[in-house]
DNA sequence: AAATACCCTTGTCA
DNA sequence: ATGACAAGGGTAT
């Protein structure tokens, strides 16, 4: 294992209203991406360990190579010409251009914000908060595994089998330290007759039989099958988009398409359907529809009344053709800082239950003896002084306070356990 | 269309 | 400290 190829850290410009990768990292769309050290984060992605820090001005980025490369790993775009591969240090524009692509940089995130913004009150209001949540452009199979573990779940633990189904089915690029890195398994590589009974041995729960299935029934629909169902105008890495069709409140042609198919794999219903569509496929109007949008469609969108009183097949379209038409287009993606300012993951960027948190950690803030290193510490506070306005500003130290009075706890609860 | 079971982990509350 | 209980980005029957 231990030799391996780091690259030196390089940097793109990029202003954190435009990306955020603390927000659009932990908001539930991946749930592979790890903390390796002080503000950074690190994920296997197309062959490699990718590394980044962010700071107001860029986006750092490393990528650390297994020695010999896997080629099977590899999957060149068609248009790669075998004869540069052997070419000096051909990763570093490479890692540039996967950045680019997974992190779907090319639309003009400040604007649609704006065009959102001025289409819709609620989203104008909640947004501002929650600024550079962009969609990722995931691999359509990680993104159909992943969402199917989603089903009735939590993030930490869907985090966590994700994580099982690298490490006991992915093959190994690299480590950080002594963490292992493994890459996303294949569909082939959970199609043997014992994966079932193993995941769930490992804690998938029902969701055992759901991938196992799921795997046979992509391996038999063949290669590619996946990829077909993608948006035109975002294909995979490397090769030439074209135009996706024409829009309407019920998504362009291709997108039902795409939708209707998914739907007849296991473990697979209308939202996990539009997670991948959205985040794995490249159509942006696929709204999913889920427990928290539900709940952010009644309270802010008059839903829960009369016809659409529960959450049925009909109230799911109703309320996903309500946000597209609202929003247009890219109504998933609007849709996704939504759902990120309801996560409670990041309640505390709201003020009011900042000043709570803050209480209630003062009470027993007295008998706290333990100094701590800011070991969580979001990136905000660092770059205040330069991008942030003065409102911003405090909320960003509240956000700081709060959190590390609740690392303190937490220490001392589990230092009181180890007496 | 509506009701239930499904795996399992974590947090809350008597 | 311990147990009941609900909720967590739903789906299948």
């Amino acid at each position: 294992m231990g030799n391996l190829r780091i690259t030196e850290w390089r940097k793109l410009p990029i202003s954190l209203t435009e990306l955020c990768i603390n927000t659009t990292l932990r908001c539930g769309q991946s749930f592979r991406w790890r903390k390796s050290g002080e503000d950074e984060w690190s994920c296997t992605l197309h062959g490699r360990i990718l590394s980044l820090r962010q700071d107001d001005k860029f986006l750092h980025y490393r990528a650390i190579f297994p020695s010999k490369p896997n080629r099977l790993l590899l999957t060149p775009p068609p248009s790669a010409t075998p004869s540069a591969a052997e070419s000096p240090s051909p990763e570093a524009d490479d890692t540039l251009a996967l950045i680019e692509h997974y992190f779907n940089l090319k639309p003009n995130l400040g604007q649609l914000y704006e065009d959102w913004a001025t289409a819709d009150a609620n989203f104008k209001k909640k947004a501002p908060k929650f600024t550079g949540v962009r969609i990722l452009k995931q691999d359509a199979w990680e993104a159909l595994v992943g969402f199917i573990c989603s089903s009735n779940n939590n993030i930490a633990r869907i985090s966590q089998m994700v994580e099982k189904l690298c490490t006991n089915y992915g093959p190994l690029i690299g480590h950080i330290g002594q963490t292992p890195y493994h890459d996303f398994p294949s569909a082939s590589a959970l199609t043997d007759s014992k994966v079932e009974q193993h995941l769930r041995q490992l804690g998938f729960g029902y969701r055992a039989k759901y991938l196992y299935q799921t795997a046979l029934m992509v391996e038999e629909k063949g290669e590619g099958w996946l990829d077909g169902l993608r948006n035109p105008e975002s294909p995979v890495l490397g090769a030439e988009p074209c135009s996706g069709g024409e829009f309407t409140d019920g998504g362009r042609e291709g997108y039902r398409t795409a939708h209707e198919e998914l739907l007849a794999l296991q473990g697979v219903g209308p939202k996990v359907a539009d997670c991948v569509c959205l985040m794995g496929l490249g159509w942006g109007e696929a709204v999913p529809v889920d427990t928290h949008v539900w709940q952010i469609a009644q309270r802010d969108y008059k839903f829960g009344k009369g016809k659409h009183s529960s959450l049925t097949k009909a109230t799911y379209d109703a309320v996903a053709n309500k946000f597209r038409s609202l929003w247009g287009k890219e109504a998933g993606w609007a849709h996704s800082v939504l759902f990120t300012a309801d996560l409670k993951t990041f309640s505390e960027r709201l003020v009011a239950k900042v000043e709570v948190k803050s209480e209630k950690v003062e009470v027993k803030s007295e008998e706290v003896e333990v100094k701590v290193e800011h070991d969580d510490v979001p990136l905000i506070p660092k770059i205040e002084e330069t991008t942030v306005s003065k409102e911003l500003k405090r909320e960003a130290d509240d956000e700081r306070i709060a959190r590390e009075l609740q690392s303190r706890l937490t220490k001392r609860v589990t230092r009181s356990r180890a007496r």
